[in-house]
DNA sequence: CTGTTAGCGCGTTCAA
DNA sequence: TTGAACGCGCTAACAG
């Protein structure tokens, strides 16, 4: 009925060949392996050492079906699919090492897929599927309402991204306004007298750093002048060219807050390019902490998000959702890197 | 016997109530879903037409279970648990997206973990738990004898990495040795007089792009110099504090083939910031082109891996192996990819 | 503390 | 072309 698979040689042993290795049940070789307190230690002793010689290793499959429980979780990435990628990817990629540590810390696998489901609809889901018992959504990504309906249809799932007003699923992320605030007061208190902003607000969190930045000129008295706001869209490709064509329209600022530390990174290349320099001619300020931030030339400003602490917090409240108990949003307090690239 | 869990309100619909709302038998309807030629046309409508709407999805644990087949493929890749990180962090990643759109094309699901399973011996594999069906292993690694006997024991892998004599696994990778030499070459060739290297032989690909270093100064007739290899171990963090080691020892060079494009921009950074000018003094060439090269200042000279024909290469082998079937060891040709950092 | 029994949801045989 | 029956490998309930 079964045919092997030319290339498996090996007879899978299971829980029956164990059982009658050790002369118990099935049920007692389950318990020994999974903990159970109902069972003798010796027993336990005896099983574990003859499932371990035969290197016997449980069927997830069936422990799965049989539990209704996968012990692993979907981790959605919004990288893109050819060529071109997401603005921060270097971050998303550092918090993905996060979540995979957390996860698992906790036992937990790590199913990685890079579409969004709510484009699709709910097809394919890896909840309603049984292949995942929740979901992290890295970004909330432009499409709002797609997330709200899927929300509302699965509950276990976590959103890093930024706080929106009146979203049903549980956020994680920084305080974007916050952390605005703190780049743009930093500009300023080093003496910047025109501090511009570079960053695509059609992301939410985007959007709610620019809030933070309009907020901090205000608090200073500042007037908010749009021709220095540049919310022309652009991922990481093409955040080089943004960055010259900001440049070829006038350089009538000596500072300038980066949505991220890619744009930051690629404006000051086109800075220096352009014959000007940082921090002397124009003070960056980045924002995200990549690892490349301390090794550029000028060492990057910028502002931290905690990443290790967010993907532990993320998959903290994502398995209390899944244990059917309650989750709050929650902000992690951004901090700011003082390096080379907004002082001197 | 099972308590729904809290958060989970609605019952899950199995394939027995789709066989009852449309009056046939479970086994018509996993036909009809399954695409089996072993049904009426006009069935097979009516039953995808309910499970539609019902929103009915095939159970992924019980398919595999009952199919021995998961679907799944695990992707081990080195990054390091905490703080640091692999050298080649940035590539691991790209090719990261790359196997996941190639997996994905071929209806498999990627299962992402970071730790080398050859570590802890053959516990917690995931063929071994039917958890996926093969595993894509990026990177050999320090231990190439626990990667043999891994490999011994579960044929299904696909290894990126070097092409190293007599090994037990299927290995895709770029031509290593050719690589280097193509870098060597187009260094001797745009004039430089002393080329040195920089890299950590123990990682087999990056020895096996140093011997391509010694052959293509070998056949220009120069000698190899030890003094100007620079094999300090140092990943990411540390590769800014190596470079400026190797400064701090006297620049008695004109040229530096980095073994990585991290390195390589470490290696930029700390030699403008002794003053030194790239590529006036010394000229640089990296490896991976990574996509932060082509925005660095100056752009990164380096030799292109393939990455998108890589990973459709390893996921095309790989499933070839799971079937059964014959693979071959795979090397995809370097290409030198000549920006500012090495002419002027 | 242990064994017996039952069934998780599905795909495949075999018989019709 | 369809249905009935079985079992994939495991764990939970129940009885002892």
């Amino acid at each position: 009925m079964e045919q092997d698979r030319p290339s498996r040689t090996r007879t899978e042993t299971t829980m029956f060949d164990i059982a009658k290795l050790a002369g118990v049940s099935e049920a007692t070789v389950s318990r020994a392996l999974s903990g159970s307190p109902l069972i003798a230690e010796k027993t336990r002793m005896r099983v574990l050492q003859i499932a371990r010689s035969a290197n016997y290793h449980v069927n997830i499959n069936a422990r799965s079906l049989r539990q209704k429980r996968t012990r692993s979780i979907e981790v959605l990435i919004p990288l893109a699919t050819r060529g071109r990628q997401h603005m921060s990817a270097p971050f998303y990629l550092d918090m993905l090492g996060a979540l995979s540590d957390a996860l698992s810390d906790q036992g937990y696998d790590l199913l990685l897929t890079k579409k969004a489901p709510w484009l699709d609809g709910v097809e394919k889901n890896s909840i309603q599927c049984g292949r995942a018992d929740g979901i992290i959504i890295m970004g909330q990504g432009q499409d709002l309402e797609a997330l709200q309906r899927f929300a509302s249809m699965y509950p276990q799932i976590v959103v890093w991204g930024g706080h929106l007003p009146d979203h049903n699923y549980v956020v994680v992320g920084t305080d974007n306004v916050s952390g605005g605030m703190m780049a743009t007061e930093h500009l300023i208190d080093v003496g910047r007298k025109v501090v511009g902003f570079v960053g695509d607000p059609a992301e939410p969190e985007i959007a709610l750093r620019l809030e933070g930045y309009k907020r901090a000129l205000a608090a200073a008295g500042r007037k908010v002048d749009d021709g220095i706001i540049f919310d022309a869209p652009f991922d990481g490709r093409e955040a080089r060219a943004a960055a010259e064509r900001i440049i070829a329209g006038g350089v009538n600022f000596d500072a300038l807050f980066c949505a991220s530390d890619v744009i930051a990174m690629s404006t000051m290349t086109a800075l220096r390019r352009a014959g000007f320099s940082v921090p002397d001619d124009v003070a960056i300020v980045g924002y995200d902490d990549i690892r490349m931030a301390a090794n550029f030339d000028p060492a990057l400003t910028t502002i931290s998000q905690q990443i290790e602490r967010g993907g532990v917090t993320m998959v903290e409240l994502l398995l209390k959702l899944i244990d059917g108990g309650n989750a709050q949003t929650t902000l992690l307090p951004p901090e700011l890197i003082v390096r080379e690239s907004s002082i001197g």
